[in-house]
DNA sequence: GGACCTTCGTCGCAACTT
DNA sequence: AGTAAAGTTGCGACGAAG
């Protein structure tokens, strides 16, 4: 039987963690430059702002409505996020951390939902009491069904307190009629318009296709999502695995058509594109680039990407950034207003089975450099240590207007609690 | 030797998720 | 002035190899 612990609203809740006046109203987290809303408390899902606001079409509804805004603060839902994986992990080893607010468990050799229910609440209970962040679990002998009665929960938290079972042939029925085709796990903008115009409303109606039709108009995802919806469970926990891709791409704040800017954003985001590298203890083989104008705008659109192979392969994050630069050599285009850039690793290998190459290789030296660097920064607790053609003041441009304090991650800003209080 | 078929790896892209 | 970032997976096209 699978259990998914999601916590509620999540950025919000961390920033209420330490702004305790910040309960019942209603808040919100805006995403990188803060450009558009990225978590909502449930005061603020009542004002019917949705899930991807851009931030400066709502910003009047925000001003009369007095809901209080904050820039995203990843170190500290990053901290806060670990903090609840612990507790889970006190409860279970089948555990699969799913996103950085959720979870799913796996309660082997038991299926006495009754039971289950209750270690759902004294997880519940402790997270709450240990973290300060509510949640909701949904448990079902599948994991597309226990995302649905996660849903549930979150739906109904005064009848349900935060956690409903999937655990019956009625309540199965009951919870796929209930569900719009376009909230099933899998089930996407585009598959959701294709269903709708089938008259597919609700998972139920998309339990009836047979087999052969799914398999043939759609895909095998979607037939794996039948069978995980009849209740047989083919999606199992999957292990933290090291990852496929590394990316790291930035919109800018202004449209940019200067090529010295973008390199110097190119270099940066290679370089903690090897940061990640390292930390994950890999290399990779390949390198992508890219730049694109603001598709929001109706000037002339230019958008290209470009894969090099490296020779060997590689976390240096000179190495990296020296292709980088190469890659966008090849596609930057001169009079056209960039707004966005990226790079992207791929090819990822052990770094512990580097092969070697015949005819080039890495200066050894790299290695040492890199390892001092990522030590320093460590030590200072922020990449503070740069490539000479990174701009070193960068860190003040992305536009962060309403930052929260790194509670929990910076020594220098931890909370202050006021003894004369009482 | 050439035509044909299959298999496999790579790449770009689309779609999906939080 | 202004609309996120990061990741996975599947699939079709294509070319090399057998």
């Amino acid at each position: 039987m699978y259990a998914l612990i999601d916590c509620n609203n999540f950025y919000v809740s961390c920033e209420r963690i330490f702004n305790p006046t910040l309960s019942n109203q209603a808040v919100v987290v805006l995403s990188n430059n803060d450009g558009c809303v990225i978590s909502r408390s449930e005061e603020a899902k009542q004002l019917g702002i949705p899930m991807g606001a851009p931030f400066f079409q709502y910003k009047s509804l925000f001003q009369k409505n007095n809901v209080k805004i904050f820039s995203s603060n990843y170190a500290l839902y990053a901290d806060i996020s670990e903090r609840v994986m612990n507790i889970l992990n006190k409860y279970t080893p089948d555990i699969e951390v799913y996103s950085i607010d959720e979870s799913f468990l796996k309660f082997n050799g038991y299926d006495d939902f009754f039971n289950i229910e209750k270690i759902a609440h004294q997880i519940k209970q402790e997270i709450l009491k240990g973290v300060g962040v509510p949640t909701c679990v949904g448990l079902a002998p599948t994991k597309a069904l226990a995302k649905i009665a996660n849903r549930i929960a979150k739906k109904f938290p005064k009848q349900l307190n935060g956690i409903y079972s999937i655990d019956s042939e009625e309540k199965r029925i009951k919870a796929l009629k209930w569900i719009a085709i376009e909230d099933v796990w899998g089930i996407g903008r585009r598959l959701a318009a294709r269903l709708r115009f089938l008259n597919i409303n609700n998972a139920y109606d998309f339990t009836q296709l047979s087999d052969q039709y799914i398999r043939k108009e759609f895909s095998v995802v979607e037939l794996r999502l039948k069978k995980e919806l009849l209740g047989e469970s083919v999606l199992k926990l999957e292990d933290i695995k090291n990852k496929k891709n590394i990316a790291t791409t930035r919109s800018f704040e202004h449209d940019e058509n200067d090529f010295e800017f973008v390199k110097e954003r190119v270099v940066t985001f290679a370089s903690s594109c090897a940061e990640k590298l390292r930390k994950q203890n890999s290399n990779a083989n390949l390198i992508s680039v890219f730049i694109q104008t603001n598709p929001q705008k109706e000037t002339l659109q230019y958008r290209r990407n470009v894969v090099l192979k490296l020779p060997f392969a590689s976390n240096s994050s000179i190495t990296l950034a020296k292709y980088a630069i190469k890659g966008l050599e090849q596609i930057y285009k001169e009079g056209f207003a960039y707004k966005r850039a990226g790079v992207i690793v791929s090819g990822i290998t052990d770094a512990n089975q580097k092969q070697l190459n015949l005819f080039s290789d890495e200066d050894s030296r790299h290695q040492e450099l890199m390892k001092t660097i990522d030590g320093l920064n460590r030590k200072i607790g922020e990449t503070k240590i740069k490539l000479g053609s990174q701009d070193l003041e960068r860190t003040w441009k992305m536009r962060q207007e309403h930052l929260s304090k790194n509670y929990t991650t910076n020594i220098n800003q931890l909370i202050e609690i006021d003894l004369n209080l009482a």
